[in-house]
DNA sequence: CGTCCACAGGAATCCCTGGGTT
DNA sequence: AACCCAGGGATTCCTGTGGACG
């Protein structure tokens, strides 16, 4: 056995049963608890693929970790393994000839947002060498598309296209991608192309061309929040799968990561994250028991760890707005104008050596920031003295101070001059 | 009741990047 | 080499506006 800082760690023995990845979102179960009813029906409009006809295509409606990708993608495993086996053998009904003509493409519009990256990524889904790829840049809209559409013809075949987190892709590009999608089929030959749009919030059809609205909502379905009871089931699954006994999770552990999950709108992804930081938390603290005390640690943690991932990952000049609006609250100015902040900004950058962006664009920095949760910042008009937006920030300061000053092109600073300006001024 | 502040936020335009085609 | 194409960031110019003050 060699000697080394990670001996005494590796050989406390680990609560997971082996695979960790159970207790991630990502994963999909066998059983998806509470969700029957809808797997079901969304089975009962998909089928038509596999007699070798187009399907409806659907709208899939719901908050986040409500189930909607984690139905979608079972579906299409499902598929999957249908295809791995000699089906009509043991059942005379089935058509395996259709069933491989099946094919399905996911995408999540969170990644790939654009009109041309969308159409790139359905076209090379089918290739057969890598010579045949689409750049990812370069070629003509229109070129893409004949590329696209080509490819699908080439041999019959239906091909359901998931697209997740669809109002993503609205709200960045229109609806030009929906659009020449939804009519591909009156310029298909040979196959059928049916869509599946996941979306978190139901308004986004709004915006839409009532001509695309129609064609794409032909079905629609809308998830629920799962409530507390419900979240504990789904936990009490996994739990089976993921632990040597049952004896090592506390009672109380999966009950306190359902009720704190269903007040955040009953999001699955969120219990699922508390559980499985709990548990690596109570690992870490070499415990063979997983306590409400770990949850609790737990639902800090994570707390903590977005707002750091989201400041760091923040562009330079996002930094340095964030930056200006934290230091200038230490200096007692509780809620900022845009004009407070954007001087404080102008400040920083000099002293970074930067150039100053304009405060139109700092603007939109300030709407970004408001968008991630960084900060609340809402219009308010004070009569005379003009109509602008009242800023503070929502996340702790100091920390968040830290987070910013590890950025080597940022100058850390302790004050804003511009800031203990305008607050002389108004005295 | 009108003025007028300090911006909000839309639209057009430009620049740049990473790629293609002629 | 010269030029087309999509998309992102940024600038420029712009019109719009809630409400305290006079």
């Amino acid at each position: 056995m060699i000697e080394s800082i990670f001996s005494s760690h590796i050989q406390s023995k680990s609560i997971f049963k082996g695979d960790r990845d159970i207790l991630r979102p990502s994963y999909i179960p066998e059983e998806l608890p509470h969700r029957e009813e809808y797997i079901d029906s969304l089975a009962s409009i998909m089928v038509t693929a596999l007699r070798g006809d187009r399907p409806s295509n659907v709208l899939i409606f719901g908050k986040t970790g409500t189930g909607k990708t984690a139905v979608v993608r079972y579906l299409e495993r499902e598929v999957e393994r249908l295809k791995k086996e000699n089906n009509s053998e043991l059942d005379p009904n089935f058509d395996d000839y259709n069933v491989h003509r099946v094919e399905y493409v996911y995408i999540n519009c969170e990644v790939v947002d654009t009109h041309y990256g969308v159409m790139k990524n359905i076209g090379n889904k089918f290739i057969h060498n890598w010579s045949e790829q689409i750049p990812f840049t370069g070629w003509p809209m229109e070129k893409v598309y004949d590329a696209l559409k080509e490819r699908i013809d080439e041999e019959p075949r239906v091909v359901v296209i998931i697209l997740d987190e669809l109002d993503k892709l609205i709200s960045k590009s229109g609806d030009a991608v929906l659009y020449h999608l939804s009519k591909i089929n009156s310029e298909l030959k040979q196959s059928k192309v049916s869509l599946i749009g996941i979306s978190n919030s139901l308004k986004f059809t709004e915006f839409l061309d009532p001509r695309v609205k129609s064609r794409l909502g032909e079905e629609k379905m809308i998830f629920p929040p799962y409530n507390a009871d419900q979240l504990k089931d789904i936990l009490g699954e996994r739990v089976k799968r993921a632990f040597e006994s049952d004896t090592i999770m506390d009672e109380d552990v999966i009950s306190l990561c359902s009720a704190l999950a269903a007040q955040e709108h009953g999001d699955a992804r969120r219990a699922l994250d508390l559980l499985r930081i709990s548990t690596e938390i109570a690992e870490r603290e070499r415990k063979s028991q997983v306590t409400t005390n770990h949850v609790y640690k737990a639902k800090n943690k994570i707390e903590q760890d977005c707002v750091r991932e989201a400041v760091m990952t923040l562009p330079t000049h996002s930094k340095l707005v964030m930056y200006s609006i934290l230091l200038s609250s230490k200096n007692g100015n509780e809620k900022l104008t845009t004009g407070e902040v954007y001087a404080g900004y102008e400040e920083l950058c000099g002293k970074s050596g930067l150039d100053s962006l304009t405060q139109r664009r700092i603007a939109d920095l300030i709407s970004e920031l408001d968008m991630l949760g960084l900060i609340h910042a809402r219009v308010k008009s004070f009569g005379r003295r003009g109509r602008t937006r009242e800023i503070q920030a929502s996340v702790p300061r100091l920390e968040t101070i830290r987070s910013i000053e590890e950025d080597d092109s940022i100058v850390p600073v302790n004050e804003l001059r511009s800031v203990i300006q305008t607050q002389t001024r108004l005295m």
